[in-house]
DNA sequence: AGACTGATTGGCT
DNA sequence: GCCAATCAGTCTT
């Protein structure tokens, strides 16, 4: 059986995040160092959709830190939490609308800390864009099923109200 | 200019 | 289960 990938553009990421985020799953993070490739799965995302969102940093409107939000869908979203850890979102969506996707795990590595530390992401990759960076961005595996999508509530946002913390848009791969 | 907070992780009780 | 590490972003004064 013949298989081969191809890159993510445009028209994929222009999307709604919500939709983005089932699909999103199983496709294949590539990053690209010094001429090699390294490939990995995504298993698991979160989705940000809106200033609405209370769970989302855009909740208190465009900042200098939201600003890459508010592009339209295929650009990277990158930022430090806790002091200590980068956080790698995929910016979805139409321009204006800030909604963006937290990749929180990959096959090979479990959790949204681990995974930059492992790939090299910093600061550095904000606002990278997806559809034409050499660096890093996304395949999809032709003629590959995609597995089995589980849903979950997000994962610490207790300051989020009860509408926003129970909406389940956490979307994992089953068997990822 | 100062205070508070957090889309996490790992170590200890 | 609890908590420290550690700092940019954001809000308050």
């Amino acid at each position: 059986m013949s298989r081969s990938n191809t890159i993510l553009n445009h028209d994929f990421y222009r999307k709604d995040v919500l939709e983005i985020a089932r699909e999103l799953p199983g496709k294949c993070l590539v990053r690209q160092v010094d001429g090699q490739l390294c490939r990995y799965g995504i298993t698991d995302v979160e989705a940000y959709r809106g200033e609405e969102d209370q769970a989302s940093h855009a909740r208190r409107g465009r900042t200098p830190r939201t600003r890459v939000m508010y592009h339209e869908g295929g650009i990277l979203y990158v930022y430090l939490v806790y002091g200590m850890h980068w956080m790698l979102n995929i910016v979805t969506g139409p321009q204006g609308h800030p909604q963006a996707l937290l990749i929180r795990g990959l096959s090979t590595i479990q959790g949204p800390g681990r995974l930059t530390k492992a790939l090299g992401i910093d600061r550095s990759f904000n606002a990278e864009d997806l559809t034409h960076s050499q660096r890093i961005w996304i395949e999809e595996v032709n003629g590959e099923s995609p597995g089995q999508i589980i849903t979950r509530p997000r994962v610490g946002i207790d300051y989020a109200g009860k509408e926003w913390r129970e909406k389940p848009w956490r979307f994992i791969l089953k068997n990822g």
